[in-house]
DNA sequence: ATTTGTGCAAATCGTTTGCATCTGA
DNA sequence: TCAGATGCAAACGATTTGCACAAAT
């Protein structure tokens, strides 16, 4: 069965960042990671794996998330007061946000140059620069 | 007494943004507009009208901010989850993040300039451009 | 066996709202 | 007078946590 190769690629993947391939770390990987570049919300993807037959809890997924975030795999970007994405792409990339419909989409590393930079302060080291470029779609007339 | 100049001032122009001048919302004023460039959470503001005396609920305060916010009095900041700050500095400009600390750090415009930057997507125009630089202080040996 | 993860429900945090009561023009 | 503002407490949504149970090594 093809799932089960991908699946072994995933947990090899999960036990390389130190957790533990469980089922619902498998699942909620393969729902993350084996597609193009997606901005998932919590909500949004404790919908989709229960859509699927996946039995897992809102708190779960909170805690996985968070666990890929920090093994690497994800980047959470903060867009507005509680609207939270989890970003599969963790390139060096920025984003353009829809404030209107509240979507987020990738803009490539290489559309975004800087001719300037301010020096980080004394006794801080840079962590990463967030480039958000708000955008609306206008009273569409 | 010179307090009651500068309210007058306040209170002028708290009535060209088509706002009242209700005591709370003048000593707010005071508080957050007669200093140099500030970065305040609800919480904060609130904890210093109540520490010099102004009666003030935290609804107000959050009304108050939103109210500023949308007359053009301050901008507002979304840093991570649940982490959100009032900024006195509406100009153009960019920001520090203290990671550790929470804080946020004003960054000149003129210290950030953009060498490319991707058009706004069809059907979208440009609300405004946030950069946050990241920073983190090392592990403090 | 032992450690680590999971589910659930309750707790928490920041923020918003409903509504009766005040207050400024 | 009376639209608009305020306070309080309750509602809220997103996220986190505590603890008993289940699964992975």
């Amino acid at each position: 069965m093809e799932t089960h190769l991908q699946d072994h690629e995933l947990t090899t993947r999960l036990r390389h960042v130190g957790l533990r391939p469980t089922r619902q770390r498998v699942a909620l990987a393969r729902l993350l990671l084996q597609q193009g570049p997606r901005h998932v919300t919590a909500e949004a993807l404790h919908a989709e794996a229960d859509a699927i037959g996946i039995p897992v809890s809102l708190a779960t997924v909170y805690n996985t998330l968070h666990q890929f975030t920090e093994a690497g795999l994800l980047r959470q970007v903060v867009v507005a007061q509680g609207r939270s994405y989890f970003d599969t792409n963790t390139a060096d990339h920025h984003h353009f946000y829809f404030e209107d419909s509240g979507r987020l989409q990738d803009i490539d590393a290489g559309h975004v140059a800087f001719d300037r930079l301010p020096q980080t302060p004394d006794g801080t080291e840079l962590h990463r620069i967030d480039v958000i470029i708000r955008v609306r779609e206008p009273s569409a007339k």
